[in-house]
RNA sequence: GGGCGGUUAGCUCAGUUGGUUAGAGUGCUUGCUUGACAUGCAAGAGGUCGUUGGUUCGAUUCCAAUACCGCCCA
């Protein structure tokens, strides 16, 4: 083996083995266990949060791969609408090219060569990232079988007439010109101003006016009433009279409605319903007009006065403030904060917008994912999130599903121009079906990207045919994504995969939490703090990134913050497992193939048998973080820096133990880290040491969990020569013994068991004899107790006195303190009256021992 | 305004049913060219567990209030 682990090579080497040989391809005949992969943006390119979600889920592939179910992980990407769009658009404009100019069709297909063209960028990733899914099921939300399902679920829905078009206050964008749903609009607190505006009454004396407050002037051509609560007394007076909008003169009607927030600003309300959701209701309740007045790009249009026409609705605000003001009708400016919805894809400010659109009734939907969440047949992890979902379903509204943009699902509804017939059909219409006229139309929108997310379970799979894939693996059985997309895909995912297959799509959701940048701040572009996960792929490893990114997944699914520490804190542990791995596969080979011969062998494998069962319940949790903490433990602390160097003074009859170990570590470790192991395993397997049915797995991939014969061993007495070990360097060390001086150790005091240790201790103390003895020697030593045994070091002339005492008598004062705690605990009745028997009897005991140890030291402190 | 999460060593974080003297990584100090690893070995220093009350024999852990930070929803 190398003398360093060169990651770039290996890595490479063994993602083209495992996919060329179709390793990832359900193997076996076990339980199938599938999954689908939370389709990543086709035109993307991965980031931290792809990198943690995709690691976290090739941990539960591989991991229940080598327990011997059969794996499906279905890969794919998404056709992100709007992003997508807005991409090639500005691709385009870079060229002096509109859209509009090049029209749908070869608009689309320059969509299409896009994705033809970057849409593996992400693949290839993922791919780098170690992904074990399996390739040759990889789907696209535009591929056919995917828009036969999405075609298929909205004609369902529709004949079910859950599935309408309407007018409706919709939340739109004036810079991708569509609209977008409510969980699409990002809210934000900004510092604006309160506007007070006279409006005057009509046929009064002139001088009568009611205050209206806004923080939108500009949408006051819109208004089509004043709106007062009904209890404010201050305005009974008013209602039902009219007032006159200034700068319009046009007359509008004072009216009482129950929602008026009679604290805020002024009392009374300008109603604009065409430009407010609140305002839109209010509008509905008393029959109002609602008047558009900006067009798709929030441009005053020409309902408005011709001064303001075409102004963007921004400049129209300054200027309105500005004729307001001059005229008199303004009669006060507060500053005021207030929450303003923004494009979570492009961040443009949001206009409220009457169109006309097609929406989901939701609310018809919801009772069945809520149930299956409530019973369990769903379970989310951590389950807090659960509430989430709840309070997402039970207060579910219409979700707006069309979009005005071309690159998507086009809405598979025609219209009759003939007799406005409105047809819905999974096959493309040319003759309508009422009146045979071929004069028709297909609506010209398209369905919101979601629409098709939330098949992806089942369309992954070959719905709407029913196809052997999707008898196998449906419902899957876990789906990993992070908590930001609950609303948008889980929620989603659940209705339809209950509305269309009557069955949920997953029982296990694990959520996990984001990754930040090392302050704690969210990855973003324009804060320049994005972490390429490729970058550290290409410096550090793969297997470094998904080893750190495990390691800092807690079980509560806290956000991640990465940091640059902790990479280097996995690559030194893989530099450490390559290193043992290199020194156990140079040593000369031996032919005896009997474990556990030694102590130290005995020990290690009873620790083995521990670890793996531990681990194996780990993985089954999810609980990654400890995990690690408790492999990296084992590993270092106990296989390396014990069991290791134990084992040096008797090479020959520990190897097979030393082979065995390191095999079961190799598999219990492959989930996070596969490459590594891989390379390391494929040397082990072919050791002539090594158990021999390994060698019938071609990868460790697909080589079976290990199975830990139940090794019982007493590791009371390991434990205690640790201790004394490292009591004894702890006091060479603090009172300057040279290291390369050897000297006696004399141990007094129970040490059943110890003997055994005898070479050990010589090897691993610097001893160059031990003695156990039942008297104090009675020369000049230095001393330390462990447990209830006393070590003496009688190092004549080496010992550095002053620092002897020092050391000594901070031993003396920590153990005063001890004994004193514990004597006030077992003094109080109350304590050993209540607390468990046990839990007393190991406080006696404790402060017997500390007893013990405290006499002890002060004798030695004395004789001094 | 409603909800959720966080506050533990210089830094980043664990802490699984309440039970001694609260752990890890990293950083820091000291000593080591020990026969796989200096990406290493050995030893050490470092915390009144945000604050205040309560329950309890006993609270980092349970309850209540409060402060600060972050996120989501309206």
């Amino acid at each position: 083996m190398e003398k360093a682990y060169n990651h770039l090579e290996v890595e490479d080497k063994w993602y083209k083995e495992w996919e060329s040989k179709g390793y990832f391809k359900p193997y076996g005949n076990g339980d199938p266990l599938s999954m689908v992969i939370p389709p990543p943006n086709v035109t993307g390119a991965l980031h931290m949060g792809h990198a943690l979600n995709n690691t976290l889920q090739d941990i539960v592939a591989r991991f229940y791969r080598m327990q011997g179910r059969k794996v499906l992980w279905v890969p794919g990407t998404d056709h992100a609408g709007i992003a997508t769009q807005n991409v090639v658009e500005k691709q385009l404009a870079k060229e002096g090219i509109s859209r509009e100019e090049l029209g749908r069709e070869s608009f689309l297909e320059k969509v299409w060569e896009w994705k033809e063209k970057y849409g593996n960028t992400i693949t290839g990733q993922l791919r780098k990232l170690g992904a074990s899914v399996d390739w040759s099921r990889e789907r696209f939300t535009m591929d056919e079988g995917c828009s036969s399902a999405v075609k298929e679920n909205f004609y369902r829905l529709y004949n079910d007439g859950l599935i309408y078009r309407d007018v409706y206050i919709v939340n739109w964008c004036p810079r991708c010109h569509t609209a977008i749903s409510d969980i699409e609009v990002e809210h934000e607190t900004k510092e604006g101003h309160l506007w007070t505006i006279k409006y005057p009454l009509v046929g009064g004396t002139g001088k009568e006016f009611i205050e209206v407050a806004t923080t939108r002037p500009e949408t006051m051509f819109g208004d089509t009433a004043v709106a007062v609560n009904q209890k404010d007394k201050r305005y009974t007076k008013w209602i039902g009279k009219k007032v006159l909008l200034p700068l319009m003169n046009k007359e509008i009607p004072i009216i009482a409605d129950d929602h008026v927030d009679m604290s805020f600003g002024t009392g009374a309300v300008k109603v604009t319903p065409a430009h407010d959701p609140n305002d839109y209701a209010i509008g509905q309740r008393h029959n109002l007009e609602s008047v558009i007045i900006m067009d798709g790009e929030a441009k005053m249009n020409d309902l408005v006065p011709k001064k303001y026409q075409g102004m963007d609705r921004y400049v129209c605000r300054k200027q309105v403030i500005e004729d307001l003001e001059s005229q008199h009708f303004l009669t006060k400016t507060t500053p005021h904060e207030h929450a303003v919805g923004h494009c979570y894809r492009c961040n443009t400010v949001i206009e409220p917008y009457l169109s006309k659109q097609w929406f989901i009734n939701m609310e018809k939907l919801a009772d069945a994912p809520i149930k299956v969440v409530e019973t369990g047949e769903i379970k989310f992890i951590p389950s807090r999130w659960e509430k989430l979902y709840f309070d997402w379903m039970k207060n579910i509204r219409p979700w707006c599903i069309s979009r005005q943009i071309w690159w998507g699902h086009r809405i598979p509804v025609w219209y009759c121009d003939d007799c406005n017939a409105e047809i819905v059909s999974k096959e493309d219409v040319t003759k309508c079906s009422k009146c045979g006229s071929t004069k028709i139309h297909q609506d010209e929108d398209v369905l919101d990207t979601w629409f098709s997310s939330a098949l992806w379970p089942f369309s992954t799979l070959g719905w709407p045919e029913n196809t052997q894939d999707l008898q196998t693996f449906y419902p899957t059985e876990i789906l990993i994504t992070g908590y930001d997309i609950i609303t948008f895909w889980v929620s989603r995912m659940i209705t339809m995969g209950l509305y269309n297959m009557k069955q949920i799509p997953f029982s296990h959701v694990y959520i996990h939490g984001l990754v930040r940048d090392s302050k704690g701040r969210k990855m973003s572009k324009s804060l320049g703090n994005v972490v390429d996960p490729l970058m550290i792929i290409e410096d550090k490893g793969a297997d470094v990134l998904r080893y750190t990114v495990a390691s800092l997944v807690t079980s509560g699914g806290q956000d991640i913050k990465l940091m640059d520490e902790k990479l280097v804190s996995s690559r030194n542990f893989l530099n450490k497992l390559w290193n043992v791995s290199r020194y156990i596969l140079m040593q000369e080979t031996e032919t005896d193939t009997r474990l556990g011969q030694t102590i130290a062998d005995k020990w290690i494998l009873g620790e083995l048998c521990r670890v793996v069962e531990e681990t194996e319940n780990y993985y089954k949790n999810y609980d990654y973080n400890y995990m690690i903490d408790k492999i990296y433990e084992f590993v270092w602390g106990e296989f390396c820096d014990w069991y290791i160097e134990m084992s040096k003074l008797h090479k020959a009859e520990s190897q097979a133990t030393m082979i065995y170990v390191l095999n079961a570590i190799l598999k219990i470790l492959h989930p996070i880290i596969p490459f590594i192991t891989e390379e390391i395993w494929q040397l082990v397997k072919t050791h002539p040491l090594c158990p021999k049915d390994e060698q019938s797995y071609p990868s460790i991939m697909l080589s079976k969990w290990p199975v830990v014969a139940d090794v019982k061993f007493d590791n009371t007495p390991v434990k205690l020569f640790q201790n004394i070990v490292k009591a004894v360097r702890n006091t060479r060390a603090e009172i300057n013994v040279p290291v390369s001086k050897k000297g006696l150790i004399v141990i007094k005091g129970k040490n059943a068991g110890l003997q055994e240790y005898v070479p050990y201790f010589k090897f691993l103390a610097r001893a160059n004899d031990v003695e156990f003895s039942e008297i104090t020697p009675t020369v000049k030593y230095a001393f330390a107790v462990v447990g209830d045994v006393e070590v003496f070091l009688p190092l004549a002339g080496l010992i550095d006195l002053d620092a002897e005492k020092t050391r000594l008598d901070q031993e003396k004062n920590k153990l005063v303190k001890d004994v004193d705690i514990l004597s006030k605990k077992l003094g109080n009745e109350g304590f050993v009256k209540n607390a468990p028997a046990a839990v007393v009897e190991k406080e006696t005991a404790l402060l017997e021992e500390k007893k013990f140890q405290l006499k002890a030291v002060s004798e030695k402190l004395q004789n001094l």
